[in-house]
DNA sequence: ACTACTGTACTAGATTGATAATACAGTGTT
DNA sequence: AACACTGTATTATCAATCTAGTACAGTAGT
């Protein structure tokens, strides 16, 4: 699945939902789908089930997630991606994020670009591993 | 000076001390500079004088500050680097934080190291303009 | 001495994130 | 019908963060 840093800046229900759209962007979740249940990915995890819930319900809104009640939570057919400017957005904050860091400790464009790959490969292996 | 994100993932203290280190890094804050009082940077950045009066004296524990007291705050003499350990650990992990919320929007190494360059010279130029 | 700045300290509240425990309604299996 | 699962809802509690206001000690200029 994904790993959770309970110590990270990034709220946990936000690492989990970044978790579920990158295994659909990957395809290690294809449309269609279960996703763990609630209890089941709380535990594995190791958060409470209501910050699991929260998440599944805002994928739900956002139409990443259909839920079949009394039933489970699925994948949706056609899984919405943010739209094009939400999605600049979010990578303009992200990238803003990082390159501050980098700059804060003293690192290079070449050093931060080349630590960018090395943990856009592991993470994009580690998902592949499982599609 | 530097802008804060009160709506951002990581905590206000953290991106004050990191814009800090930045300034400090690209020479826009020299050894021995005064840096701007603790009400007045609270003023300038719009947050609470005791949210920037804590990143003041952590940085004064780390090295990077010195205080004398009833006068003033500078920037130390040799302000301290972090570790080298330390400097991995954080550029590690700023990078895996943007990768996955790359992934998590779908984008591609490519875009996202696009978007980390024009990230880090906007930053640069911001600050070299001001050393 | 007076004034106006420094950093520092403390208390008190609001908000947010996360946990914990419980309960309820819907579905499928036996 | 009974049971074991689903998602959902509610309440309480705890910690971290940020804000607000006040106060105190040190320094400099008038």
């Amino acid at each position: 699945m994904f790993d959770i840093n309970p110590s990270a800046a990034s709220p946990i229900w936000l690492q989990i939902e970044e978790g579920i759209r990158r295994m659909i962007s990957l395809g290690a979740l294809k449309p269609a789908d279960p996703v763990p249940s609630v209890r089941d990915l709380a535990r594995t995890l190791r958060v409470n089930p209501n910050t699991v819930a929260r998440v599944y319900q805002r994928l739900t809104e956002a139409g990443v997630l259909v839920v079949r009640r009394g039933e489970g939570t699925y994948v949706a057919d056609v899984p919405q991606q943010p739209k094009k400017s939400e999605k600049h957005e979010k990578l303009r904050d992200g990238a803003t994020a990082y390159a501050g860091t980098a700059l804060a400790v003293g690192a290079g464009v070449d050093e931060a670009a080349a630590e960018l790959e090395r943990s856009y490969d592991r993470l994009s292996r580690e998902l592949r591993r499982k599609a």
